[in-house]
DNA sequence: ATCAAAATTTTACTCGCGTAAAGTTTTTCA
DNA sequence: TGAAAAACTTTACGCGAGTAAAATTTTGAT
């Protein structure tokens, strides 16, 4: 079970404590603890001598003594709204790459979909005394006061949807120019696009979404036409499929091209019209346009492929992760909440 | 950040540590100390009276200083072959809850589909000195080498992809028994199936696929048929298309019938189906029937719906647990190496 | 009421490391 | 070459708990 006596550690050359390993290294154990610290803040000769016995022997520092003792732990807590979402998992996967590239040892949590589950993550990570947390809300139905309290105790950025004032700074897509982008789209190659969405979405930003859609047809003349799906859950592509029929089969659609408020909507969407018998695409004799939000990982092999808006996922982490070391490294946080949105981008393939 | 004085922290009723918070409760720090580990093992009204203080002030014990501490932690490690695969996803969503419902600190870490992460995911385990640890390696390509030193440090119980011998125990799916099941179906129904997979597969168990394919067609009087993809990466989608497309324009299908190595691969496959314009499904004039297999979530929502196999990943991933809690509670690694493995079902739908 | 068993308190030590202060050595640079 | 600066060693204490042993109290059953 891991217990070894010191017969066993002598003989695989195994070091039980920074004191042991200070001596075989021949250095004091204090420079040996500043040296793990920061291995740039020894002397050359002495990181050279530290270097070489960690060559010969097995030692690595307790994480439990060291972050008991330190003003401040090297954890970055990382919180998903939902990362059964291919969406969330990969932005979530490159956090965590960025964090440990950038020395910190990143705690990742998932929300699913759940605004308790999100508060009792914020709970846990308390526990874990993280530096800074990088934090995705569920939006409109977080517990809002816990986040507001968690995020006085320690640096939070909020990312993807942002909750007004909330956490040090904010990093996000800018939904008015990337709906706007796409309603422009549909409008200038065919009819203008109805808008399909949850009555009640759980995720983040669906309100972002349906107002940004409502002032781009307002803009461009024309009247926003609304479908609306019945759902709490987070199983879009099912709601999208199940919707979408009966849409379809009592013939609602105002027009013959539908935006859906994000792409796995859009998956289920498809299935539904496939199933009908109804040619979704923008060749010759199709019956309905289709296009979606958020170019999702699968967006690409939908049938026909999905035509959607990608966002700048690589800028939001990048500067949400940048942001935060920022204020970790010189301890103070900002006076004032900043908020950036990043500009999406149109992805045109066969739907729409 | 989360620092208080001490007037603060009276005046929020905050507890520094256990000494504090065993004065106010009137009861001594080590029976304190005691109710943590375990509320039962004290009297039930030094229970009520510990429990009555810890609803006037505001204390968890440090988290760090109980794990340096304890002989053995509560965290049990969960690590999957990649998150980013809604299938793992689940699995793993499972797994956490069930962990955290046994009173267990579940730690969730992927491999991102690479060895050389699995590898490093245990190292950093390590530090973390797991009670125990649930992993589902990549197989083949595993560093077999630091599994196996890991596993002999740590109780580990290995799940959906066995490593011969390997870990305390091994939980997965009959490959042998689904497979059969989906080409007895298909050769019952129709031509029988050529078989669609990567010629080196990056995900667990292909190879095992692989093998009870040919069983299952040969147990059937019928020759093997294998329809070999290049590839080498994680994106099954993106492969499945683009040599689903290669394998459908140079007509180089023996059968009407492809059974897929993996539903991702299936996805991929009926995008490059649909893009050449076959009709897929068991209806009149059809031109192909595809089949896939593990029931990914997305089955239901392709084009047409995807008819699979299940695997009951209930049974396994509760079963693993179970008995990774019993290797923890007892305090004895198992003498045998135990496999169990379970039944898959068939799920039509109307791709074949 | 009595007494043994169970639970609790007291006391004391341990874990592995951060960190501060004072003294010593090494490096750097004029 | 010399002195200041930088880095290191020594010494000592603190962190917030687990845990062991002995003394004491409480409990439960007779």
């Amino acid at each position: 079970m891991g217990r070894l006596n010191d017969l066993e550690r002598l003989h695989l050359n195994k070091i039980k404590n920074m004191e042991e390993f200070a001596a075989v290294s021949g250095i004091s154990r204090p420079t040996v603890s500043k040296y793990f610290n920061d291995p740039q803040s020894v002397r050359t000769s002495t990181r050279e001598r530290i270097e070489a016995a960690l060559d010969r022997y097995d030692y690595t520092p307790n994480i439990y003594a060291i972050n008991q003792n330190r003003r401040l732990t090297r954890n970055i807590g990382i919180v998903v709204p939902h990362l059964g979402d291919p969406f969330f998992a990969e932005v979530a996967r490159m956090l965590e790459q960025r964090c440990a590239q950038s020395g910190f040892n990143p705690i990742l949590l998932s929300s699913h979909g759940t605004p308790d589950r999100e508060a009792e993550n914020l709970e846990s990570l308390k526990s874990l005394r993280p530096a800074g947390v990088l934090l995705a809300p569920l939006g409109r139905r977080s517990h809002r006061a816990e986040i507001e309290v968690f995020s006085r105790d320690y640096p939070t950025v909020l990312f993807d949807c942002a909750m007004d004032g909330l956490g040090d700074a904010f990093f996000g897509s800018n939904k008015v120019q990337s709906v706007r982008l796409i309603v422009e789209y549909l409008c200038r190659t065919g009819e203008p696009p109805a808008f399909f969405e949850m009555v009640n979405a759980p995720n983040p930003n669906a309100d972002k979404l349906h107002d940004a859609y409502e002032q781009a047809m307002r803009a461009l003349g024309h009247r926003p036409m609304f479908l609306s799906a019945e759902g709490t859950d987070w199983n879009f592509e099912e709601i999208g499929h199940t919707e979408g029929k009966r849409f379809i089969k009592q013939s609602l659609l105002p027009t013959d091209t539908v935006l859906c408020s994000n792409d796995r909507l859009a998956i289920g969407f498809l299935a539904a019209a496939y199933d009908q018998g109804l040619r979704v695409g923008i060749g010759e004799g199709h019956a309905l346009r289709v296009a979606g939000h958020d170019d999702h990982p699968y967006a690409r092999f939908t049938c026909p492929s999905l035509t959607t808006v990608a966002q700048d996922y690589d800028a939001i982490t990048g500067s949400s992760l940048e942001r935060l070391l920022a204020i970790i490294e010189s301890g103070q946080r900002p006076d004032i909440h900043e908020a950036t949105l990043y500009d999406g981008s149109l992805v045109m393939r066969k739907s729409a």
